[in-house]
DNA sequence: AAAAACTGTGTCCACCGGACGCTGTTATTT
DNA sequence: AAATAACAGCGTCCGGTGGACACAGTTTTT
């Protein structure tokens, strides 16, 4: 799949007018996808829900992957602003902005892996944190600071979708708790409150801020 | 899917030899994920690779989830054995090792999302962590502390196999860097060493220790 | 008015996961 | 040893998938 797809902007073009867009086409998509996950998202599937059959909108889209991609675009929405405050402050923000997302949309999870080309968006996420790492930081330190950030936001969402409710983990715990003494001696002490978010975002924070006073 | 098939022992039957094991069905199918990727891994493919047709694969395996299921837990292996040393470096070889399992099978990245059964050995690796994380942590942030230390192998592990070779992210940088002046500064002095890995652990370690420390 | 470009549709294909029934093999029971 | 029940692998069938391609109708440009 070719990146152009989504930087380029569509011309206006000769032919009868389009019934669709690629947007209304990627929404309709959406929907679909958050109701009934990115498998239930098929051209057949989206096209009847629009009205029309599955190959007219080979005419807005190149392939299935591509309808994907613009889906994840949308469902990150433009860069949060996030002005002011302490840059620590600014990355808990936007990390925050970011798990919003993937939270409304669990399927864009499914969406990011494999290699795959970064829209507008993706890269305005990227640009918005950049923009807030102090630059006592070497540009190397700078992009993996945004990697291990969005990489946590990503991950944590992901395992609380695999965990979702009645544990997984438990269920297969059950029964077999024996072997596992470490696992059931730290579920013995575990308040139901659902924070690895936020606990791991405090840690790395920490860490980061521990690298930016030494580096001063 | 059920996580009772990953648990229970399969015991000896009555009928004719099978010619073929779950074990050597996960592995060959392993092969074909590692060369072409988890999508190419059909029942007919596998089948086709053993020698024998795809309905009788399902003499092994209720279906395709399961067998992935076993794939996954077969890549992961046991969980290493890490004694001796401090709690900070064992989590650093445990993490290491998570990594060398992802990188050696790329698929498996696409394997752990979405809402799935535990197996044994990944039972196994979440043991081996938190045996080694100090219980001066509470059970619910040594929980967390796996999440997101595993989080963290998976989730940077997935984005260097989203910016494979020949970053995509350049690839769709180049003709758009005026719009994103952070992301150009970050990568003139960026070298080119993939750091993200280690960086985020010594970041997150870092986080922790402070942690603990504060906690004594 | 003519031509070119475009849209949406219908048909076709290979492939996918999986259900089901059949035949032949084998271990257990009689 | 013979009967039987359980099981292995195969062939066929089904609905669904992404996508190629040619066609008819519409709209803009020439």
């Amino acid at each position: 799949m070719s990146a152009d797809f989504l930087w380029a902007e569509r011309p206006k073009r000769r032919g009868p007018k389009p019934a669709l867009t690629v947007e209304a086409i990627a929404d309709a998509a959406t929907a679909i996808a958050d109701a009934e996950g990115l498998a239930a998202v098929s051209m057949q599937r989206v096209a009847a829900d629009l009205g029309f059959t599955k190959m007219s909108l080979y005419r807005y889209l190149p392939g299935r992957a591509e309808l994907v991609a613009v889906m994840l675009e949308r469902a990150l929405g433009p860069a949060p602003e996030i002005s002011g405050g302490s840059w620590r402050d600014a990355l808990v923000t936007w990390s925050e902005c970011l798990r919003e997302a993937y939270i409304g949309h669990p399927w864009a999870l499914e969406a990011v892996i494999g290699n795959r080309p970064i829209g507008p968006h993706e890269m305005g996420w990227m640009e918005a944190a950049l923009a807030r790492i102090p630059t006592t930081l070497t540009g190397s330190e700078r992009m993996d600071t945004v990697a291990v950030l969005a990489g946590h936001v990503r991950a944590i969402a992901a395992q609380e979708a695999t965990m979702g409710s009645e544990s997984e983990l438990t269920k297969s715990f059950a029964g077999h708790a024996a072997e596992f003494p470490a696992i059931m001696a730290a579920l013995r002490d575990t308040t139901g409150a659902d924070n690895a978010f936020h606990f791991g975002l405090e840690r790395i924070l920490d860490g980061l801020e521990h690298l930016v006073n030494g580096r001063v």
